[in-house]
DNA sequence: CGCGTCTACCGAATTGAACTCGGATGAACA
DNA sequence: TGTTCATCCGAGTTCAATTCGGTAGACGCG
């Protein structure tokens, strides 16, 4: 997606940076904020995610409410790096519902999960039995997250050198 | 927030379910789903937004998009642990629009944050100018994002022992 | 047990937004 | 300077959101 379309212009951008701040905000809220009739806000927010710049609308929740009382990261050094092997183990991580986030990365880890957990046991299972026995006899290391704060909004740094909208 | 407020029960659960996955499902189509009328169904929302159990709604957007290039976990490890330092440090890295995610963790590192930059020239001024300043003398390690995923939904361990819905 | 209260439910009615569509406008290009 | 085309607008229609009065179980207490 996303491929051979017309760049995004600075409406586009406005949209973009509102939603990702409050994603119910209703078309006509949006239209008055960016400047435009409702019927053409609507059609560029479909646009958007028929393009595929616009992934999904998610609600954030507070973990706490789910029983959720501990997070953690854990660290992972895989044995040998066959790319066959991260795939594997890549996608049976991806699928376990107390991954949050999965990181593949350079540098002296190759794998970052951010687990959200029931309880110190529901850790310890995770990372022994289902983590460990997985990554292939590398290291391993897991630390409590004590705090952890994740922004709304990325950065916008195709904004600035945005074509002006055309139309009218 | 979420303090003294009766227990979720079945059908909250439910709906946060679906609305972590999609934020714009109609209030209609999530009656609809969880087996309430809309009027009913729009009233527990109202009062999960209302306790803080919700949130917020953000649009999920590609990073690319937005000119994000490249992305990185910098590993920060801090001087001397003294409280006010690390709020300090905290505040204001929470504040740069480069960083996703902020955690505080114990172990070997003291801070994992996750960036999204323009560019390497870019990322090495993030971390040499705001962040190397700022950890006070800590080890610090940068590791390129090769992959990311996120998940949009949080595990439900509340969900299994929720009450019965109330009412008639 | 029987009564009163309370909470969550429903459904009808109203308001308002979402969405469609025909026509106009200005930019780009030849 | 004429043609094309994407984008815009606004009126009209559809349908969802929201309000509100009334009801039915659950619960606590006498």
């Amino acid at each position: 997606m996303n491929t051979e379309t017309r760049p995004l212009d600075r409406i586009d951008h406005e949209i973009l940076g509102a939603l990702q701040n409050n994603a119910r905000l209703s078309n006509k809220e949006l239209a008055a904020s960016v400047g435009l009739a409702p019927s053409s806000c609507l059609e560029r927010v479909k646009r958007l995610i028929q393009d595929g710049v616009i992934r999904g609308f998610h609600a954030d929740v507070d973990p706490a409410a789910l029983g959720v009382v501990l997070e953690a990261l854990v660290f992972v050094r895989l044995g040998r790096h066959q790319p066959e092997l991260l795939e594997g183990v890549w996608t049976q991580l991806a699928e376990r519902p107390e991954v949050r986030d999965l990181y593949y990365v350079a540098g002296s880890h190759d794998l970052v999960v951010h687990v959200a957990v029931r309880d110190v046991e529901h850790l310890r299972w995770l990372v022994t039995e289902q983590i460990s026995s997985r990554a292939e006899l590398g290291q391993l290391e897991t630390s409590l997250i004590f705090r952890h704060r994740r922004s709304a909004e990325l950065p916008d740094y195709a904004r600035e050198h945005a074509p002006q909208p055309r139309g009218r």
